[in-house]
RNA sequence: GCGCUCGUAGCUCAACGGAUUAGAGCAUCUGACUACGGAUCAGAAGGUUGGGGGUUCGAAUCCCUCCGAGCGCGCCA
């Protein structure tokens, strides 16, 4: 384990101490509260406890922030401590201590991350594509946004289970499933490539809402699915497996974890179902309603004021995604063992989850120690303002979105990209492309809609992937160049991050070396606070403000033709930090970082 | 009708209940280069945080209310 890297940690203890100290026992334990300061006249740091403390303790607060500082034991850390405003703890960085930690992080292979004391498995529900439909733009954030959280709750030291929460299950497999056989695949034996997933789906939709001959065989064929016919589950898994065909090679194209283990559909809960309505039953949850099994969850109420049901099982005895939803909510507590379960869902269905999660409350399966939480998201709109439709007022696929944004990128790098051979130049594209795509998606507070705009999110100035990318390429480059110059032999760029191997000992004397520095070691905050609090956007901030930070040090600071060695060798080292920061970030949120654009 | 979410600069977005001056990026205007990648940097201008109350030492943030937008509200998922 290393040693804690981020002065918000290092701080935490001696903070503690004069806290308990000053005002007693009874005060340990106290939050102080310590933050980055906004502004460089505030110092580095700043702790905001003495306000707060002042009312308990009936004191003025200044005179609170006095008794801490009185026994604060920090001179190791800090130049200066001092109190300012109503009540302040500012706190002043020793530049030696800033070098050391950033120096930590440098030898750290996490960067700074620190690993939960406790882990945790939590269940992560994303992307869930439905069976026999292409995944339009709508699957975008919920795979996106999953993915991240993903890679970020694994990082910080979680035990992470994927689960692609399929849609393949249910009354339209009755008229998919009869399509086919209309098409030939019964006789066969074989069966016949659905090519476009959103035709096929149409044509039984169209052929169910005209024709009631069919309508009537969808219906029955619903019933012979349910009960396990062996010709018709066949049919089914075809269907099954063409589909996932599409979905994995989406997955892969867009580079996202999920694999096809990850599936866990609707339909593996299908056997599940009937103990899920006995537990409930025995616990005398249940009540039946004009004819269906309710559960009542309190505080629900409808259009009239009536209390609002979650409808366990239908009144012609089926099941619908309420019975489903709280037999994988079941599954994943006493299966999979699931402290925390994130479901990365649109934030249409919030209604729908809290109903959930309350009846999963009143059954027991959820309580202080096991959470579920809606992951919510909002609606990606097009340049009007309105959900993002194609020109005909279509869907938009996935896989065209993609195809798009591979395709703008090779145009931008085709213009823009030096000495890239056309194999490079292809693989470029595809970084900056999906991480475009992805990163536009992901800055964004996920609850708000938010506006798709090629133009912006393929720009290379603001806050975007590219920006990101390019500020990464740039220090690549600058390792390179160390390489030609012949000062250490084999510097180069290694296919992960940057090299070190031309870095030295940390040293902060400019500004902007200092404020690069403080900006590398609130690496571990930014990546504990979007695993905390499953918002991606906040690890995206962090690093554009990275990226800004490094571009305003690069300006001010030469490091090839630095005064000394050692100050040549330490911004090298800063240079490295940030590079594999930014790599290790971009990662985190799923997206490639090329060496050279 | 009830409920949920959102409302911040011309545009797109940040901001853990904290500091005189609510931050960025686009766009606009000024500057800086034969460059450690100009796919850049520095600076200016631009906001009564939808309106109004309240809680607090302190509110964009919490509470109430009104206005506006979006979305939900019984057997589809």
């Amino acid at each position: 384990m290393m040693q804690m890297a981020d002065p918000l940690r290092t701080l935490l203890a001696p903070f503690e101490a004069a806290i308990t100290e000053a005002f007693g026992p009874d005060y340990a334990g106290t939050d102080p509260q310590l933050r980055r300061s906004q502004q460089p006249q505030f110092g580095d740091y700043q702790a905001n406890v003495a306000m707060g403390l002042a009312r308990l303790l009936k004191s003025s607060p200044r005179d609170v922030a006095q008794a801490i500082v009185a026994v604060l034991d920090v001179g190791a850390l800090c130049e200066k401590v001092e109190v300012a405003g109503p009540g302040f703890i500012n706190l002043t960085m020793r530049a030696d201590h800033l070098a050391a930690a950033v120096t930590a992080v440098a030898a750290d292979e996490m960067l700074g991350i620190a690993q939960a004391d406790t882990p945790e498995t939590v269940v992560v529900d994303y992307s869930g594509p439905n069976v026999a439909k292409e995944m339009h733009v709508g699957h975008l954030r919920s795979t996106v946004i999953g993915d991240a959280l993903v890679r970020t709750l694994g990082a910080v030291g979680h035990r992470v289970i994927r689960q692609n929460h399929l849609g393949d299950w249910g009354t339209p497999f009755g008229m998919l499933i009869e399509h086919l056989v209309d098409l030939g695949a019964e006789a066969g034996g074989q069966s016949p490539s659905i090519g476009d997933l959103d035709a096929f789906y149409q044509e039984a939709r169209t052929k169910f809402e005209a024709d009631t001959a069919f309508a009537d065989r969808a219906r029955a064929r619903v019933v012979t699915l349910q009960g396990g016919d062996e010709t018709t589950l066949a049919l089914w898994r075809a269907l099954v497996a063409e589909s996932q065909r599409h979905f994995q090679a989406v997955y892969e194209r867009l580079g996202v974890c999920l694999v096809p283990e990850d599936l866990r559909g609707e339909s593996f809960y299908n056997s599940l179902l009937g103990e899920t309505v006995e537990e409930l039953q025995k616990l005398g949850l249940l009540v039946v309603d004009q004819g269906a099994l309710c559960a009542f969850p309190p505080g629900f109420v409808g259009r009239e004021g009536q209390p609002l049901p979650l409808i366990v099982r239908k009144s012609d005895g089926g099941y619908g995604y309420d019975a489903t939803d709280l037999t994988a909510l079941r599954f994943r507590v006493r299966d999979l063992d699931a402290r925390r379960i994130a479901y990365v869902v649109d934030a249409r269905q919030s209604q729908h989850f809290a109903m959930v999660f309350a009846v999963a409350e009143q059954a027991g399966w959820l309580d202080g120690d096991r959470r579920a939480e809606h992951v919510a998201f909002g609606t990606v709109l097009g340049p009007d303002g309105r959900p993002f439709k194609t020109r005909t007022g279509g869907t938009v696929k996935l896989a065209d979105l993609v195809e798009e944004a591979v395709e703008r990128a090779q145009a931008v790098v085709t213009e823009n990209g030096r000495e890239l051979d056309i194999s490079e130049r292809s693989a470029v594209a595809h970084a900056v492309g999906i991480g475009a795509l992805k990163y536009a998606d992901l800055s964004n507070d996920r609850l708000r809609d938010y506006a798709f705009d090629w133009d912006r999110m393929l720009s290379f100035d603001g806050n975007t992937a590219p920006y990101l990318q390019y500020a990464r390429a740039r220090i690549c480059s600058i390792f390179r160049r160390a390489g030609e110059e012949g000062s250490v032999a084999g510097s180069g760029v290694g296919s992960g991050a940057g090299s070190g191997a031309d870095a030295g000992a940390v040293v902060i004397e400019e500004p902007t070396e200092r404020a690069l520095a403080l900006q590398l070691l609130a690496f571990d905050g930014a990546v504990q606070q979007t695993a905390e609090l499953l918002q991606p956007h906040r690890l995206c901030t962090y690093l554009f403000d990275l990226a800004s930070a490094f571009t305003t040090f690069y300006e001010h600071c030469p490091i090839l033709r630095a005064d000394s060695d050692e100050q040549r060798r330490s911004r090298l080292a800063l240079c490295d930090v940030t590079a594999r920061v930014l790599a290790h970030g971009l990662d985190l949120l799923g997206i490639e970082a090329p060496d050279r654009m």
